[in-house]
DNA sequence: GTCTATACATCGATAGAC
DNA sequence: GTCTATCGATGTATAGAC
């Protein structure tokens, strides 16, 4: 039976709710240490500054991105049709440090993460497919699902059966693209 | 000739400046003032409150979608091609306001008005290319482009004509993907 | 229409008790 | 390891001179 998460971890756990749920200036130290139910000195000991705060954020993200990308290498179904699928954030733990981060970034530390895990996507991506701009369409397309996460009005309102069958086809419709360059390439 | 813009005008470039490169937590009264060359209680006096000041900028945004709009409906390359070409920010006003509002989805206001772009944007496409699936790609793809805007780090790195080539060619596979449609479906 | 001066809340951070 | 109390700086907003 796993602990239940320690102090460090609600810290994180808090941050990433108010950053993607309210944004960056609702995710003061007073307002996250309120969420993770402890008190500002409490978070304070842990994190002993709002950047180490969010640098802890970050080393989360690294070591989320290493694990959904060797999952991603391993997927029996391919890689592209796991990359398109994960992206439009099913609300793991990984999509939500994700989302979390990308509103933090005025952060280079913040730019630098998130850049090194678009380059393992793409490595990925473009082992699989061969061909330099379908794999950055299929990047693309993720990113646009980032883009749109926990945007409720937005045109793609993912998690619904609907939209999962368009992903569906959209895998299909890559893979279609993979063979016409094949031949014609 | 057209006069120097007014202190309004020059209160909401300053305001997309600091969203873009810095972030919201950048943009407070004080730095956008400085930032446009006016005092605190002289900004104020266009905008009573910092909510007034977001408004601007979505109002701003509103008029410049609707302007871009009927450009991209009456492109004569189409509207896939034109959508994407313009969509890797080529810092463009217009380009600039959607990335600034972009850094506000805390705000429900701004979500609206960016789902109210995106509506636009996604009829436009699928009156071109008659297909569901297709015209939600080439959105994803879009809003890839804007999610990769300002991130220097960023794999898509627009503006070279190594990528312009990339997008022309990517334009053309969109192409083929819809005569595939036509014929099979 | 733009400024200075200022009020009041909240921010990030420190100090020290328990 | 977590708390309360507090500091100085900075945030939004008001009042009123020019």
């Amino acid at each position: 039976m796993p602990p239940p998460p320690a102090a460090r971890d609600r810290v994180l756990d808090a941050l990433e709710r108010l950053l993607v749920d309210r944004g960056e200036r609702a995710a003061t130290l007073e307002a996250v240490a309120r969420e993770a139910g402890v008190s500002k000195g409490g978070l304070i000991y842990h994190f002993p500054s709002r950047e180490a705060m969010v640098d802890g954020l970050l080393d989360r993200l690294r070591a989320r991105a290493d694990e959904d990308s060797s999952l991603m290498r391993d997927a029996p179904e391919g890689v592209v049709s796991y990359f398109l699928r994960t992206s439009q954030c099913a609300d793991t733990p990984f999509d939500r440090t994700m989302v979390a981060a990308t509103r933090l970034r005025s952060h280079a530390s913040a730019r630098e993460a998130l850049a090194h895990v678009q380059r393992q996507w793409y490595d990925a991506i473009l082992a699989e497919v061969g061909d330099e701009t379908v794999a950055q369409m299929v990047m693309l397309m993720g990113d646009g699902f980032y883009y749109n996460a926990s945007a409720p009005d937005a045109l793609a309102s993912t998690g619904t059966p609907q939209f999962q069958a368009k992903v569906d086809d959209m895998v299909a419709l890559i893979g279609q693209l993979v063979r016409l360059r094949a031949e014609s390439g």
